[in-house]
RNA sequence: GGGCGUUUAGCUCAGCUGGUUCAGAGCAUCUGCCUUACAAGCAGAGGGUCGGGGGUUCGAAUCCCUCAACGCCCACCA
């Protein structure tokens, strides 16, 4: 046999990716076994991937295989999210690199240029994670603006309309000036800025009189929005600025006369406890200009310019118009002061630009109704969190939450299906025709099909997202389908926790609201991957390696075993290359224990090794030392803690079977290995396989195809995992304190300089068993093992458990040394005796510790005292001789 | 400002309801080995007063209090 001694991944792993599609296996089609679903988040159909999705996908992936080959329907649907903004902003790019301005083009123009945009990029995500290997069902792949989900999307808002949950109406909403749409509260995030707080002076209208100063001042961190103040606020318990009660003060630059207002919303500690009201542009001023009527004057275009309210700055940019309108104060003697301020201010997620708190005409979902819901699923674990810390987040989010702001003012999206009624109304329907016949039951006037103007705006894109667990299904638009009825509800979500709430809550509301029941059982939360200094990956930075480079570097199954060697759930990732290296070591590890089994000789005639042989005993150990992994893998998993699961399988790879197990039946150079030894090891081999195929199913199917004969449309990937059995828990014990006694060995070889090719006598004094004297002859490279009740003169002794062994060296071992190393010995178990019999001999502890307890205490007692008598033995024996 | 979480070996982490094997794992480090499966390897070794302080207990990494550092989420202080 003639394999190479290193493992090359990259003709290996399209040739089985292919074959798993030849065959079908990733396909899934109701049946009568247990269904295990699995909905992908759906990356943005215009996306690369990035280290989140492949650790993300990496997850399910093992969780699939897994599940597949614990003999379930596994089922795992594909797809892409239209992702709204953030496609529509890459197209607009586009165009504005051909000059074209979206303004220029008509919505039918601009989603055809949107259309060819996601038909040229949308996908590349998809047969990205194919380089991964994930087993998706690609039969069954989606896009959130296919036809089917887009008819669940506008059936469900239907529905919701009708049952009164979506209403449309004015809000103060968070504006995007540069994608020029309203934004969800949960697309804002905060920033904490470094600006400034100008004092500004509104002088107090001259008739009044006296007064204390001519000016009333007022901290703002944005003077630019001046223009649409139309009160100032004052709280009516400040005494400093209670001089100001009932009079009127002027709005520097327009000279616009504005009443001074009392609420103790005001913060008397806050700058000069003069607050200016701007209703139309800033939330808090909107609640307070609805409380006293104040008018909302709106000073912005909807790209963040000064519209005519704005007086002279009409057109400016906003931040243009606050650095000159500073100047311009303070030429005119209205700028008292400014001081450098950090507040924190909103930008929009998408673009990173701030937002603009402006009142719209939008629709809004009434969210308390169904997050009532949603909200006891999680807290009685009909939805289980993983960690469970996310519960708090998710509580108090649902406990304080607000109608969800659904209407975006973006084309590329599914568009709301309301339409307007030519004198003035609209109706809700699924389509125009049938919005055609509601609206002729309403109207008395003459109406054509062509009057009705459907709404421009489009849905948020989690209005989409929200359904998926049902939509892929088909079962929105058709609730009894046998998908639906099968494969709902899924089993377990993989995400991350950022989208908790645009994604994992909704889709729990949308679960109970059409399938009556939770959407999924489990969550897991992955964390974030950051690079090993804990910064997030970004593409400033510079700091995110390209997945199909790593794969190309380690291969697939180098870098899913780098992700997942650290990836406990909810913790974030240091990803490390080094991790991808270590994966790609084991991939070699794994080769190389094929190739030697492989080259092995199998002996003609079935001379079965003798009941004691080495080989009898590894094999034996080794069964239960598999059976134990496997038990404990089951219980790991069964928590969701995969990257530990993953570490036992590494280390009952690498550890056990590779460095002791192969290592003892391992044949001598050129001899050929007995029949029954070499069957059960190819079967832990193939044990082996099945259990890390979840993890690495590339290799894995490359040496399962290899290490036999297979039919024509076998593969491990569909083959059944090693069943739990109970572990013999009494051979793994004995095996460890062989290990032991062997490491002991092996050091005394080394700090004694005695090569591994000597072979050395050993003598056992004491209780021993010598059930594994031929193991220990092996592993060790003993000529002899010799029972005796006097060790030889000057031999080199060590103590495992309570028996004595001892290596006989000649003379050349050194008595002081020798002495010494006993010396610490004794001391080290005379302490430890000293602190049994210090809680043996407290009465307190006697009296309330269990029984148990006691008992181990009083065994500790016993073995060290054991073991001081023959320490002490040899002590004095050695300080005789000298 | 509120809430949650983290702090254990050089690094990343595990230690469940306090009690043999409770101070662990992997990586990294050090020493010796090119031993015909694997130097992307083998064998061996070292390394931590469990963030600080206090308390409860016969007994605390584990429970309680407190301080500190870091992280996350939420929130309208101009």
């Amino acid at each position: 046999m003639n394999i190479a001694t290193k493992y090359d991944p990259s003709q290996v792993e399209t040739k089985w990716y292919e074959y798993w599609l030849k065959n079908g296996f990733f396909h899934s089609e109701p049946d009568g076994r247990e269904p295990y679903t699995v909905v992908i988040p759906p990356p943005n159909v215009t996306g690369v991937l990035h280290m989140g999705h492949m650790l993300n996908n990496t997850i399910q992936d093992i969780l699939v295989r897994r599940a597949r080959m614990m003999g379930k329907n596994a089922c795992w649907v594909p797809g892409t999210d239209h992702a709204s903004i953030a496609t529509e902003a890459k197209v607009v790019a586009k165009l504005a690199g051909e000059g074209i301005k979206k303004a220029d083009l008509s919505r039918e123009q601009f989603l055809e240029h949107a259309w060819e945009w996601t038909r040229k990029h949308g996908g590349m995500i998809l047969e990205q994670l194919k380089k991964l290997g994930c087993s998706c069902d690609w039969e069954r792949t989606c896009f959130t603006m296919d036809e089917a989900r887009s008819q669940s999307v506008i059936k469900v808002f239907c529905d919701l309309y009708e049952k009164g949950k979506i209403y449309r109406g004015v809000r103060m909403i968070n504006w995007d000036p540069k994608a020029l749409t309203a934004l969800s509260d949960e697309e804002v995030n905060y920033k904490e800025q470094n600006g400034k707080l100008y004092y500004l002076r509104y002088s107090v209208r001259a008739d009044v009189k006296p007064a204390p100063t001519e000016y009333a001042v007022v901290a703002t961190t944005r003077p630019e929005t001046i223009f649409g103040d139309t009160a100032l606020c004052i709280n009516p318990n400040n005494p400093k600025t209670a001089w100001l009660k009932g009079k009127r003060v002027i709005v520097p630059i327009i000279n616009r006369e504005i009443p001074v207002i009392e609420d103790e919303y005001v913060d008397m500690e806050f700058g000069t406890g003069c607050l200016k009201v701007t209703p139309a542009h800033d939330v808090n001023d909107y609640i307070l200009g609805q409380k006293y009527n104040l008018p909302a004057i709106d000073i912005f275009n909807d790209n963040g310019t000064l519209n005519e309210n704005g007086a002279t700055y009409a057109g400016m940019d906003r931040f243009d118009v606050r650095k000159q309108i500073e100047v311009d104060l303070e030429a005119a003697g209205l700028l008292e002061k400014t001081e450098s301020y950090a507040n924190k201010v909103g930008f929009s997620e998408r673009t990173d630009v701030p937002i603009e708190p402006k009142l719209s005409m939008q629709w809004f979902l009434k969210m308390p109704d169904l997050a009532k819901q949603a909200l006891d699923a999680v807290e009685n674990d009909a939805i289980r969190f993983f960690p469970p810390k996310f519960k708090n987040t998710y509580r108090h989010w649902m406990e304080n939450i607000k109608d969800w702001n659904i209407s975006r003012q973006l084309w590329w999206g599914h568009q709301i299906p309301a339409y307007y009624l030519p004198q003035g109304g609209f109706v809700v329907a699924e389509n125009r025709e049938e919005a055609y016949r509601k609206a002729l039951s309403t109207v008395d006037y003459p109406l054509s099909i062509d009057d009705l103007r459907q709404d421009e705006d489009v849905l948020d894109t989690w209005f989409s997202s929200w359904l998926w667990p049902i939509s892929v299904f088909d079962g929105i638009n058709n609730p009894e389908n046998k998908d639906i009825n099968y494969y709902y509800p899924t089993g377990d979500l993989v995400t991350g926790p950022d989208i908790i709430f645009f994604w994992v809550a909704r889709m729990i509301m949308s679960g109970y609201e059409y399938r009556r029941r939770e959407c999924f059982k489990n969550v897991y939360f992955t964390g974030i991957v950051r690079d090993k200094l804990g910064r997030k990956m970004s593409k400033q930075l510079g700091n995110s390696p390209d997945p199909l480079e790593l794969i190309g570097k380690y291969g697939a199954d180098g870098v899913r075993i780098g992700l997942m060697l650290s990836a406990p759930a909810g913790n974030d990732i240091l990803f490390d290359e080094n991790l991808c290296e270590q994966g790609r070591n084991f991939n070699n590890k794994i080769w190389n224990a094929f190739r030697l089994i492989q080259g092995w000789n199998i002996a003609e005639a079935n001379n079965q090794s003798s009941h004691s042989s080495p080989n009898e005993i590894a094999t034996q150990w080794f069964e239960s030392q598999l059976n134990k992994t496997i038990e404990t893998v089951d219980d790991l998993f069964a928590k969701y803690r995969i990257s530990e699961a993953l570490m036992e399988i590494y280390k009952l790879f690498w550890d056990e079977f590779s460095s002791w197990y192969l290592e003892i039946i391992k044949p001598a150079f050129g001899q050929p290995i007995d029949a029954k030894t070499y069957q059960t090891t190819q079967g832990f081999f193939d044990a082996l396989l099945k259990l890390l195929h979840p993890f690495m199913p590339f290799i894995t199917e490359e040496l399962w195809q290899a290490m036999e004969e297979r039919q024509p449309s076998e593969s491990i990937m569909v083959s059944a995992l090693p069943p739990r059995k109970k572990g013999e828990t009494t051979a793994i014990a004995d095996f460890e304190n062989v290990k032991e006694i062997i490491a002991k060995i092996r050091t005394i070889r080394a700090e004694k300089n005695i090569s591994n090719k000597e072979s050395l006598v050993l003598q056992v004094i004491g209780v021993s068993n010598p059930t594994y004297y031929p193991v220990l002859k092996k592993m060790a490279n003993l000529s002899a093992i010799e029972e005796t009740a006097e060790k030889a003169p000057g031999a080199v002794s060590f103590l495992v458990k309570t028996t004595e062994y001892a290596i006989p060296t000649g003379n050349i071992i050194h008595a002081d040394e020798e002495l010494a190393k006993l010396q610490e010995e004794l001391t080290y178990q005379q302490g430890f005796l000293k602190s049994v019999l210090g809680k043996l001999n407290n009465k307190n502890f006697v009296a309330k510790a269990p029984a148990a307890v006691i008992e181990t205490e009083r065994k500790k007692q016993a073995d060290a005292e054991s073991k001081i008598k023959t320490l002490q033995e040899r002590v004095d024996e050695l300080r005789m001789k000298n």
